[in-house]
RNA sequence: GUGGGAUUAGCGUAGUUGGUUAACGCGCCAGUUUGUGGCACUGGAGAUCACCGGUUCGAAUCCGGUAUUCCACCCCA
């Protein structure tokens, strides 16, 4: 064989025996979304490259060199989107959303892209449940999104998670903590690596996560955020930490989560796993109280996070979460002879009117292998339908589980009234 | 973007001093006489040994490059 081509680089494809596991994880999203008060929106997968460039920031990766951006034929430029807020507050804005009442909650489940080396937990196309809530500024808006992430671990039976949290401030208080960074790091010039001499300017608080032990040695002092944090700021973490205790959410304080996007205020936390190796982020966000005034709207606080499905599914995959398989085929009839086959096909059309799922052979094989296909897909009924039935209007259905078989009568009331529910009643109980 | 490992049928693997038709398990298909799955048995299909090039009389096996994937860094979900 020879395909001609393969998937991109990058990219995965959800197979028919595995996207039942997709299906689980995002419906539970989708309703414990709504528990919350959250309903859907729907952004498209591209927009205006500056979208992304003023929303997410100039200075991040993310930007620099992770965007698939492209020219359209009438000449401009248009990306991918890297992550799911900008085009969110985006149609916020556009549709001035913000006239239908405060505050705005609004949910994604959608495919992102970002021009990274791939690697286990790292994809091109990757795909994320996001939260988005617009127009609050208050603590309690910070705990109850992220209780939503909670309660959907919780109903995931994820284990292990650790939920980390920092406040990294505001414009008020920020200018003054990068100062205080920049005098502290300045005194280490010749012993920082390129990169957070780099960053020792435009983005010193990036300079307290770099992971090269040199860097890590010095930022271990490094004057911590917490202790900069104005008035407001503080009081505003204080509270958010009371009402997480109050939602009996654990938490860890780390000095050390900035985040990668230029957007965040404020609280910022993180829900990581030891689980799956060193891309163990699951959950990320915070506040981010500049981003809509930012592109161009009103001054509206707001916050959000998004978690990566495909993580996600790697964790509950590598600590053997079952997750229940769908219904199966209700009932298949196996059918032999011509005659037999189109009864076989009729009486199957009736069962999927009833809402049933029922199937019989399309691909012309032998009895024997029917029976074999019926097993395989894991049908809960089979039956044989023959000359014999049909001449006597009786036909025989076994129980595919436990082997039993009863009869039951064809005929004109058969194919009118017939559904999997009376062959069950014929054998007492099932399940 | 940096560094390291891997790459043999759909999946999991075996295959070293380089030598005839590349092996095994699972899966798939078909049979095991009279019309019934899960077990067993028999048979079958399926691999240009990731790709390209080099060394050699001869390469799955050695060398180089490319691709993909995994691990770490980086970044983040």
């Amino acid at each position: 064989m020879s395909v001609i081509t393969k998937k991109i680089k990058g990219t995965e494809d959800v197979l028919p025996k595995q996207s039942y596991r997709w299906q689980f994880v995002e419906n539970i999203m989708r309703e414990e979304a709504a528990n919350f008060g959250f309903k859907e929106i729907r952004t498209p997968v591209f927009e205006h490259t500056e979208l992304f460039a003023r929303g997410v920031g100039q200075t991040t990766d993310v930007v620099q060199k992770e965007m698939y951006t492209f020219d359209t034929k009438g000449g401009e430029s248009v990306t991918l989107r890297p992550e799911g807020t900008a085009g969110a507050a985006r149609a916020v804005l556009e549709h001035a959303l913000t006239n239908e009442g405060l505050p705005i909650k609004a949910y994604y489940l959608t495919s992102c892209y970002r021009y990274e080396k791939p690697q286990a937990g790292r994809l091109r196309e990757f795909h994320q449940f996001g939260i988005e809530e617009y127009g609050t500024s208050s603590p309690v808006a910070d705990a109850e999104v992220i209780s939503l992430a909670s309660s959907i671990f919780k109903r995931l039976q994820i284990q292990n998670l650790h939920l980390e949290i920092n406040s990294i401030g505001c414009p008020c208080c920020r200018p003054k903590y990068n100062e205080a960074l920049k005098e502290y790091f300045s005194k280490y010039k010749d012993k920082l690596c390129g990169n957070c001499l780099n960053r020792l300017e435009k983005n010193p608080m990036r300079l307290i996560d770099c992971k090269v032990p040199s860097c890590n040695e010095i930022a271990k002092d490094a004057p911590s955020i917490l202790d900069y944090l104005c008035e407001e700021c503080e009081s505003h973490f204080e509270q958010v930490k009371n009402y997480l205790a109050v939602s009996g959410i654990k938490y860890k304080i780390n000095p050390a989560i900035v985040r990668g996007l230029d957007y965040y205020t404020k609280t910022v936390f993180e829900f990581v796993s030891d689980a799956i190796g060193s891309q163990g982020t699951v959950c990320g966000g915070g506040r981010y109280d500049g981003l809509v005034e930012e592109l161009g709207g009103p001054s509206l606080p707001s916050l959000g996070y998004a978690m990566g499905i495909e993580r996600l599914l790697m964790v509950m995959d590598n600590q053997g979460i079952e997750i229940p398989k769908p219904e199966s085929c209700a009932l298949y009839i196996a059918g032999l002879g011509e005659k037999a086959q189109v009864k076989a096909y009729e009486i199957v059309n009736t069962i999927r009117q009833s809402g049933l799922c029922a199937e019989c052979d399309v691909v012309g094989r032998g009895l024997r292998a029917q029976m074999k296909y019926a097993d395989k897909i894991g049908a809960r009924f089979s039956m044989v339908l023959g000359d014999n039935e049909l001449e006597e209007n009786l036909a025989k259905v076994k129980n595919m589980t436990t082997g039993e078989t009863t009869e039951i009568e064809l005929g004109e009331k058969f194919t009118e009234k017939f559904t999997v529910l009376q062959i069950a009643e014929k054998f007492g109980n099932m399940e």
